[in-house]
DNA sequence: CCATCCCGCCATTGG
DNA sequence: CCAATGGCGGGATGG
């Protein structure tokens, strides 16, 4: 049957390539039709999609272009090729599909060219996969894949045994804040780091092997609860039936990986320690070559799918070992969900927000507070956590460690889910960046080595030859610097992450039982943990820069440099310049009155004393939550938290407190978060929340999205006239602008409520 | 040689 | 019980 299928398929394949190709083929031989622009574009896998599709909306052509435009044109320039050679061949049996046309990440682009990235309620959005795998040609086991990661993003969610439901990227930013949280949760940027540590310890040889299964018991592999499917809470568990597949591997797989992303700061991921986390957070450290191995296959298939997303992009990290290959985030930055006014619709039973800045203060500071003294544990969601691997731990612990048992808790937190309407809004403009950048990548190169000078450290990465010891001294005057350095805008964001708990997304995580016996570790490895990451942050913070750099493929640069230093820089550095030009004078434009705020803004951050201030020993967590894992947060350690990921010690009332990053970030973020916003947002925010609301009655999501951009769009218009010239207006200048204006990056630098105020700005320009 | 990752066997599921 | 799902890893492929 194998035989049969195949025949047809490649007809049918080949078929489509050929017909598509002649014309594109042409031009790429002959020179005169490539411009400068895109010297490259050879016929993208999209282009048989959009002529095929041409037909769908306006919305989705755009992005065929952009898409066309900007990337994976690598991939499949050598497609082309092969079909080339064939074409003049003859008519014969063209090229054999060759292995790059059946890719995954053509055959996503495929899929989802057929679907818009933000569908109306009203559409049909229905997916049958038998349809699909037929239409695509491919066999079903393919559409599965892509699916799968689909779902983990939400982007999709399964219906009924052949039908999936297409939700394209309206949830994509709640998942990704409630991804992010629950990465951070699970300590992922740790562990991220001590993988790092282990691996240049290796180096060394010594014994490392020995030292290193020390190091993993002690702290390393206290992994405990695993995490197993992160939901949102207006989708839930579609068809009853589905439910119970929750917790398979890709789709897990895949929103760990995610998380991993957003949880590093340089965003920048390696496979080898993306598997290796994903492997066994427990037993780790058993180089068992033949599951490593496995898993890489696994992650491939993902990313794929992810890029087909772009959501990331392939880069190679080179370390002084040599290049490995590593994946870039390139999605939208996850912002710090912050108390939204208006709350998705969605199930959860969220208080309707009456001020937001109050609100979400209040409701910062009664959980803080409670908690301390009362121990309302339920409600940080760790805390739950924690308390759920210990039922699990008693449990399993006779049950041998491996047999997965299928026993899993899920923890239901009722959190108000917020749309970020902001938080769409760049992530749609984002792409249309992407594109331009290319062109601007000479232009960023240069700036990028500038930048490089300019901040040191890239601290993220790679771990530093250096021995600990150094680590320690040098670790401590990292800080500081950071601290000054870094600056709000990339930064930003993990001081967006707020109040984890009470943002707004609302999340269930499902834990694996077999897991639970890392309960057990969880102590001691909280207790030890922040040792040996201080010694790794700071060497890195000296050296990084030097030992990595990173690099794309197409050779544009190192882009990222990781460190998390000089967020600033790195921010800026990736953009395309004319985009950083085009994208100021707009901030100044709008923003002026910002400004202040955002001045302000970052005053605060960078010195801690405005923080400090604010809220001083009143925000430590309770010891409860230290337990959970962590300790106390501090004033500093807000700026710490975002400067750097990596763990410091703090003196608390308590004594001295080891704290890591994710934690910090949690408790410190809120208090600091807080107070701004209610300085700020107050006036505006509130006054406008109302409209808002009411414009967006039928399906909160919906209008996040759309208003968003089209409130771009005006903006954009409005400032066109400020835009420099200087980018290049491919097809429409305006969606262009829009992009740049709109950026996350933009974003990120302005305060929340900086943000909250624009859109708000923004969408009553739009209601009219 | 090695990084990728296609392909499809075959165990699980769920209906 | 059978079809739908989806682990998993051999081995092909392109650089």
């Amino acid at each position: 049957r194998s035989v049969l299928k195949t025949p047809l398929k490649q007809a049918a394949t080949s078929h489509l390539v050929l017909t598509e190709r002649h014309p594109d083929c042409q031009p790429l031989t002959t020179p005169p039709k490539p411009k400068e622009i895109l010297p490259a574009d050879p016929w993208t896998p999209t282009s048989n999609l959009k002529m095929l599709i041409s037909a769908a909306s306006p919305e989705i052509r755009s992005r065929e272009q952009r898409r066309e435009l900007s990337n994976n044109t690598s991939e499949v320039l050598q497609a082309k090729h092969c079909l080339q050679e064939h074409l003049s061949g003859d008519e014969y049996e063209k090229s054999q599909p060759s292995r790059k046309e059946k890719s995954l990440g053509l055959l996503c682009h495929k899929f989802l060219a057929r679907y818009p990235d933000y569908p109306s309620t009203a559409e049909n959005n229905y997916i049958c996969l038998d349809e699909v795998a037929e239409e695509l040609s491919v066999e079903r086991r393919r559409i599965y894949d892509i699916v799968n990661v689909l779902e983990s993003l939400h982007m999709v969610s399964r219906l009924a045994k052949n039908r999936y439901a297409w939700h394209g990227r309206h949830n994509l930013s709640k998942t990704l804040q409630a991804l992010k949280k629950v990465g951070e949760e699970n300590k992922y940027t740790q562990q991220i780091q001590m993988i790092k540590k282990r691996e240049y310890e290796h180096e060394f040889d010594f014994d490392g092997e020995r030292r290193n299964e020390e190091m993993a018991r002690s702290f390393g592999s206290n992994e405990h609860s695993e995490i197993s499917f992160v939901e949102l809470p207006g989708m839930e568990f579609r068809a009853a039936s589905v439910n119970s597949r929750k917790d398979k591997s890709l789709r897990v797989m895949s929103q760990k990986f995610v998380m991993l992303f957003l949880v590093s700061t340089p965003q920048i991921v390696s496979l080898e320690v993306a598997a290796k986390i994903l492997i066994g957070e427990d037993q780790l450290e058993d180089l068992d070559k033949s599951k490593f191995k496995t898993k890489i296959r696994r992650l491939y298939d993902i990313a794929n799918v992810l890029s087909s997303l772009e959501l990331i992009k392939k880069v190679h990290v080179t370390e002084e070992r040599g290049r490995k290959p590593a994946f870039k985030w390139t999605g939208p930055n996850v912002l710090p969900n912050i108390q939204d006014t208006k709350l998705e619709t969605t199930s959860t039973i969220c208080p309707p927000p009456i001020s937001e800045s109050i609100t979400s203060k209040e409701q910062c500071s009664k959980n803080l507070f409670s908690s301390r003294g009362k121990q309302n544990f339920t409600r940080h969601p760790s805390l739950i956590k924690l308390v759920k691997s210990i039922e699990n731990d008693r449990r399993k612990i006779q049950s041998a460690p491996t047999s997965p048992v299928k026993i899993s808790a899920s923890t239901d937190q009722n959190l108000s889910a917020f749309p970020s309407k902001m938080a769409q809004v760049p992530a749609i403009a984002k792409h249309q960046l992407e594109e331009q950048s290319k062109k601007a990548k000479e232009i960023k190169m240069e700036l990028s080595g500038s930048a490089l000078e300019c901040n040191l450290s890239s601290p993220e990465v790679v771990p530093k030859p250096e021995p600990p010891h150094t680590a320690a001294p040098s670790q401590q005057a990292a800080l500081p610097q950071p601290l000054g350095v870094c600056p709000p805008s990339h930064s930003s964001v993990p001081p967006v992450i707020l109040p984890h708990t009470h943002s707004g997304v609302s999340y269930a995580i499902y834990l694996h039982p077999s897991q639970a016996h890392t309960v057990t570790t969880y102590s001691p490895s909280f207790m030890l943990q922040p040792l040996p990451y201080a010694n790794v942050t700071g060497i890195k913070s000296i050296n990084s820069k030097v030992l990595n750099k990173i690099t794309t493929e197409e050779g544009e640069n190192q882009i990222a440099t990781d460190d998390p230093t000089k967020s600033l820089t790195a921010k800026e550095r990736p953009t395309i310049k004319s985009e950083t030009s085009s994208k100021r004078c707009l901030k100044r434009s709008q923003a002026l009155q910002e400004n202040n705020l955002i001045k302000r803004y970052r005053s605060d951050e960078e010195s801690l004393d405005t923080s400090l201030t604010f809220f001083p020993s009143g925000y430590l967590i309770p010891l409860t939550q230290c337990t959970h894992g962590n300790k106390a947060g501090f004033s500093d350690k807000e700026k710490t938290g975002i400067c750097s990921l990596q763990h410091t010690t703090y003196s608390s009332p308590i004594g001295v407190i080891p704290v890591t990053a994710p934690e910090l970030k949690a408790v410190n973020i809120p208090a600091f978060h807080i107070t701004p916003l209610n300085i700020m947002l107050s006036p505006t925010s509130i006054a406008a929340a109302p409209v808002l609301s009411n414009s967006c009655l039928n399906s909160s999501n919906t209008s996040s999205v759309q208003n968003p951009s089209s409130s771009v769009l005006n903006f954009t218009l409005q400032h066109v006239g400020l835009i420099p010239a200087g980018v290049q207006v491919p097809a429409n200048p305006v969606l262009q602008h829009v992009a740049v204006s709109s950026q996350p990056e933009h974003v990120s630098h302005s305060s929340e409520n900086m943000n909250v105020q624009e859109e708000k700005v923004s969408k009553n320009i739009l209601q009219l």
